[in-house]
This record gives structure tokens, C-alpha cells and sequence, in this order.
RNA sequence: GGGGAGUUAGUUCAGUUGGUUAGAACGCCGGCCUGUCACGCCGGAGGCCACGGGUUCAAGUCCCGUACUCCUCGCCA
């Protein structure tokens, strides 16, 4: 007689909790079949459920179980009842429930499963493509399981520790006005508003400032934001903040209340107390010795700013090219391959490929010999002295391999930046992905207020157009913009950016010295953040705040690949969805509705 | 938008110098098997070689284009 599963029959346990003390005892398991063994008597099923897999057997004294057991599949999601015994000399020590087995009476077959596209094991066994295709199966797989619940762990830990620190959760809309600058918006025709659109928000930035005037004091969001730009594997267009705003701070309060979140999140994920406070580094220092404003302080390796040294020496140094790029106010920087970590010749010669993929013109190198001398040089013609002063300001020694780049500012920071973190790799410094057991937390603090736009030739905002400058900078802003260094701020872990957010500007007078420096005039200000402006004329509080990327923290904390990896349901490469095909067509009465009309002929 | 890599059974891959019937493993179907845990053994089905052109007596293989996926630079205040 059949047993009614699910409405009489309940589920006792899950597939990870059975031990040898509950043997005896009498269970009902639901899962699916993730293997099979049929001996023809003895049938063993390893059930799993997202707690884990238990082995249960079924013998022929059950004749109608063990008869359905015999047309078990993979993937098959099944109920079965029966008795928790010993495995004894048979344990398996792999398996958390290794220790028992369940001997079935009964077994039902809630769904049988077509062969699936690729095999549900924990070790990925296909391409992406086929996974994002097939997401809910994927999603099947133990680690991605794993990765989903420390995701949700992740979310309680941290409405908890925001709301037992005052913290208010309040929500702000997707849907906004299109403001310019920053990142590509996602634009929302409006139906009922011809010819208007919405643009998604791509952070809750200008509303979570208007939550200060307010009087909410201390706000956070765990929320959804949305950039149209080029994909990346750090880089999803809809993407998770754990976004926060405070009034009455400094700066330093602000990097207290975030270190103890992360403090909390490590500690309570993986155990593992980190130190705080964290370090601190200026944005100029950063740039120097890294090439970038988000360092990987697990290693060494780094750059060595020889500009000065190359013009001090100019013509007479014979390194032509590189005098060329200084007087053209490029910049020269160096990297030291140490001879205890060398470097084979035919892998020096691949990193000439790397960085030329990374947009260099080449790479010139150096081998440095006991005479002090180089070998491996294109650099032939450098005079003695100069070759002396740079095996000094690089610190080389006999057996080193000094690694230039020389050119426009930017670039070269780009190239030595991915140089550092790929010889790093190369020389097993670092793991290919995943922190290595390191956690190097640090702050980048007081970057310039204003980047120079070689294109426009204007002055653009750093950040956003609402950062507080440093007080004793204020009186620079017309007079020499670039030197004005402000109050905005990023927390950076094993080279990733993980959060960034400023101190704002909340003094309408600076403000209005801001914007002209910006080249933006009142009615157009006013049109752009006239809701802004307005607000910060009614008594509004001191304040500033922070966004700390959830799905980066995400894939740090569970040592996944990529952000793909820790996103139920991410978009490919190309910003599509393989399993629902979106973004998809539309019929032409939609466009019609919302007074849209495509200038592209549509697919096929 | 630029550069690079890839696409062959359901899946992962092999496929020689261009040569006649495109292989293996896992999965799937059938049979045997009572202590397996990558169970084992026997048999079987399963291919528009991504798509479209071209070269050739002959193309999975060589050439050109397209699509898709991934990596990378630009871009991401």
C-alpha cells in the first residue's frame, strides 16, 4: 500500500543532518537522485538536497521500493522513508553522513528528470554558455548552493548590524530623471508621458542625500543598481549596493561604522577576525607605487617613478625615447622582477604580448648583472650614470629583472598596473583567483576633486559633482582646480574597489564655486540637480556616506571566479540573458504605446 | 568600438599531410549483478562537424564572412 508523501507523510530531516546518532531512528527524506549504483539486489541512491547528500539503499525484502528503485535516474526528485542504520566498516569518510546509510521501506517519484544538458556535480563540467542556459540547473550544484546561502547569511548579517547601529533600511525609486555624466543610464520610455523617459538609477546617490535633509540620520539600503556599460568579470549592468548614508560625521566615523560591518561579515562568514583599523593610503601614493587606486597589498613588486631621474639626466642619459615621452609630459615607471622569483627568458618574452594587449607599445626590460650592468636591453645606448641612478631607485641587485614602461600618464599606470598583478600570478605571489588565506583591507583617501578631460579640455568631476573638497583647498578651486584634493574615499581589499563613497558637499556656496570650476552654468545646474541644489538650501545636515558592491563582497568571501558566479540569474558577456533570450523584440503596438519607434529593422 | 581565444554526439573532448564508414569517456536505452560510493560486465541508440559563402576531384580539416560565448583594452563620476 502506497504512502501518502508530503500530506500525510512528512519530511523528518534533511540530506546533511543524519549521523551516527540518529541511527535507529525512522526518517523520510525528499531530493533528487545526484547518483546511482544498481548492483541488481542492493540499490544505493545518493540522495542530495541543498544540506547535502545521504546514501540510501533499497533491498529486495522491500519488494515494491526496491523494484521502483531500479528505474531511479539522475536528477529524479523523489521521497523515501526508512531506517537510519550504521554503515560501519563500510563508512564513507568523503560525506558528512558517511557514517549511516537509510535503509528504505518506501520511496515514491515526485518528478522524473529527462537527461539533464550536463551532469549536476559540484565540479563544473561544462561551459559557461550551456549553465547560464540551463540557470536552475546550475544552480543545483553544491558550491553555487553554497555561494547562494552565504549571499543570504551575507543580507541578515548586514540588516542587523545597520539597524543595531541605528540605521533606518528605506527605499528609493529605480525608476528617476535622467541626470548626465557618470555612467550610461538605462532609459524607461514613459507611456503615459510622450516622448519622456525614466532613467534607471544607477545608485540611489542624490535620493539617499535627500533622506540627511530630511532628518533620517542614518540610512542603508541593500539595493539594486543599474549602469549601462561594457560587461566585465567584476561588472554585472544590474548589480547589488549595500549603500549607506550618515549625517553629523567625519570621515573617520564613517570608515569606523564600515569596518566593523566587514569586521562582522568575515567574522561571521568565514570565522576569520580581521584586523581593523585599516590602512590608509593617498590616492597619489597609490597611483605611484601600484598604478591604480585600488592596490593588491599581497605582494610587492612595486613601481618605481623614474620621471624625474629621466629628465634630470635628459639627452645625455641615452635612453631617446623615454626623454621624448617625459618632455611630452609622459611619465617612466619601473618594476623589479627580484632574482629569488626569476623569470625564465621565454616568460619575459610572453609579458611583452601581455602588456601589448594591454595597449603598450612594448615592454623594454633590463637584466641586471653582478657588474650592475644590463643584458637583455633594448636600452644599449643609456649612459653609465643613468643605469647606476635607476639600479638605485629601483633598489636591483645582481640577477634582477627590471621591467619600463614609458608614455602617456594613464597608460602607463594601466600597463604597470596589470603587469604587477600578472607577474604577481606568474610567480605563484598570488593565486590565479581566490585571496590566498589575505586579506588586505586598506583605505585610498584624498584623491583630486577634478580629472582633466584631454578630449574637452575641461575640468570633470572626480567623483560626483557633490564632493566636499578639503577645506584648505577651497581657495584653489578657480585659481588651480587640479590641485584641490577632497574627501572622498574607497575601501579596497586584495585589489578590488569594494565600496567608495564621499564625504558631500553640503555648503551651497562651495557648491556654486564647484560648479563654475566645472564650467557648469546656474541654469543648467539648476536643470540637472535643481532638486538638489534646493534641498541643501532648507538646513541641510553635515553628511556623507558610502555603497559597498554586495556581489563583489560576495565573491570575495566565497572564492568564486566571478561575479557570474554569485548572481542567481546574471547576464552574459553581451548583456543577454541565455536562458530567457532577453533582451528580446517587441511588437510593434508596444513601441507604439510607449511613442517609440526602433530604427533597427528586426532579427532574421 | 579595438585586440585575442573558442564553437565536432545530450555533455566533455580526440580527429594525422585535405582522402572515402567522424571516434572515446560520461550520460541515455536494454540485459546481468546484494555492499557500492567515479560500482562492475555485456549489448544498443545517438552527428546539418555553429551558420553562410569560397578553394578543391575531394573540406570537420584550407580561405573569407556572420552569429554566439569567454578573456582583454576603451568605457564604468
Amino acid at each position: 500500500m502506497a504512502v501518502p508523501f508530503i500530506s500525510e507523510v512528512k519530511r523528518t530531516h534533511t540530506c546533511g543532518q543524519l549521523t551516527a546518532a540518529n541511527v535507529g531512528e525512522e526518517v523520510v527524506l525528499f531530493g533528487w537522485v545526484h547518483n546511482r549504483r544498481d548492483l541488481g539486489g542492493a540499490v544505493f541512491i545518493d540522495l542530495r538536497d541543498r544540506d547535502g547528500l545521504t546514501q540510501v539503499v533499497f533491498e529486495p525484502n522491500h519488494a515494491e521500493a526496491h523494484e521502483t528503485a531500479g528505474h531511479l535516474r539522475l536528477e529524479y526528485c523523489i521521497g523515501i522513508k526508512g531506517k537510519v542504520v550504521s554503515r560501519g566498516r563500510n563508512a564513507n569518510p568523503n560525506l558528512k553522513t558517511g557514517e549511516i546509510e537509510i535503509k528504505a521501506t518506501d520511496l515514491t517519484i515526485f518528478n522524473r528528470s529527462e537527461p539533464t544538458p550536463f551532469l549536476v556535480e559540484d565540479k563544473v563540467s561544462t561551459s559557461e554558455e550551456k549553465r547560464l542556459a540551463y540557470r536552475y540547473l546550475d544552480l543545483r550544484r553544491g558550491p553555487l548552493q553554497h555561494t547562494l546561502m552565504t549571499r543570504s547569511k551575507m543580507n541578515a548579517l548586514t540588516r542587523s548590524y545597520m539597524v543595531g547601529n541605528g540605521f533606518m533600511e528605506l527605499e528609493t525609486p529605480f525608476m528617476g530623471k535622467y541626470t548626465p555624466g557618470g555612467a550610461r543610464n538605462f532609459l524607461v520610455p514613459s507611456r503615459i508621458n510622450p516622448g519622456k523617459f525614466y532613467a534607471l538609477a544607477e545608485s540611489p546617490q542624490l535620493y539617499k542625500q535627500l533622506f540627511m535633509v530630511a532628518g533620517f540620520d542614518r540610512y542603508f539600503q541593500i539595493v539594486k543598481c543599474f549602469r549601462d556599460e561594457d560587461l566585465r568579470v567584476d561588472r554585472q549592468p544590474e548589480f547589488t549596493q549595500i549603500d549607506v548614508e550618515m549625517s553629523f560625521v567625519t570621515q573617520d566615523d564613517i570608515f569606523t561604522m564600515i569596518e566593523g560591518l566587514l569586521k562582522k561579515l568575515w567574522g561571521e562568514v568565514l570565522g576569520i577576525d580581521i584586523p581593523t583599523p585599516f590602512m590608509r593610503m593617498d590616492f597619489y601614493e597609490s597611483m605611484a607605487k601600484y598604478g591604480n587606486d585600488k592596490p593588491d597589498l599581497r605582494f610587492g613588486l612595486e613601481h618605481v617613478v623614474l620621471t624625474d631621474l629621466i629628465r634630470e639626466h635628459g639627452e645625455a642619459g641615452g635612453v631617446p625615447m623615454m626623454w621624448e615621452a617625459v618632455q611630452q609630459k609622459g611619465i617612466v615607471k619601473a618594476m623589479v622582477v627580484p632574482a629569488e622569483k626569476p623569470l625564465s627568458r621565454a616568460e619575459s618574452d610572453k609579458l611583452e604580448d601581455f602588456v601589448k594587449q594591454a595597449g603598450a607599445k612594448g615592454l623594454a626590460r633590463a637584466k641586471v648583472n653582478e657588474a650592475g650592468e644590463w643584458t637583455q636591453s633594448p636600452l644599449k645606448t643609456i649612459s653609465p650614470a643613468l643605469r647606476q641612478a635607476i639600479n638605485a631607485a629601483c633598489n636591483a641587485k645582481a640577477g634582477d629583472l627590471i621591467l619600463f614602461q614609458f608614455g602617456r600618464e594613464s597608460l602607463v599606470h594601466t600597463v604597470m598596473a596589470n603587469l604587477r598583478v600578472h607577474v604577481a600570478k606568474k610567480l605563484g605571489l598570488i593565486p590565479e583567483y581566490g585571496s590566498g588565506g589575505q586579506w588586505k583591507f586598506l583605505w585610498v583617501v584624498n584623491p583630486p576633486l577634478f580629472e582633466y578631460d584631454e578630449e574637452t579640455n575641461t575640468w570633470a568631476a572626480a567623483h560626483h559633482a557633490f564632493t566636499r573638497p578639503h577645506d584648505e583647498d577651497v581657495q584653489y578651486l578657480l585659481t588651480d582646480p587640479g590641485r584641490v584634493k577632497c574627501h572622498r574615499y574607497d575601501v579596497v581589499l586584495n585589489g578590488f574597489e569594494i565600496g567608495g563613497g564621499s564625504i558631500r558637499l553640503h555648503d551651497p556656496k562651495v557648491q556654486a564655486e564647484v560648479f563654475k570650476a566645472l564650467g557648469i552654468q546656474d541654469e543648467e545646474a539648476r536643470a540637472k540637480f535643481g532638486f538638489l541644489l534646493d534641498a541643501l538650501k532648507y538646513g541641510a545636515p553635515p553628511h556623507g556616506g558610502l555603497a559597498l558592491g554586495m556581489d563583489r563582497l560576495a565573491m570575495l568571501l566565497t572564492g568564486a571566479e566571478s561575479l557570474r558566479d554569485v548572481i542567481p540569474f546574471p547576464k552574459s558577456k553581451t548583456g543577454t540573458d541565455l536562458m530567457t533570450g532577453a533582451p528580446g523584440d517587441v511588437d510593434e503596438k508596444q513601441l507604439r504605446e510607449i511613442h517609440v519607434r526602433s530604427v533597427t529593422p528586426p532579427q532574421k
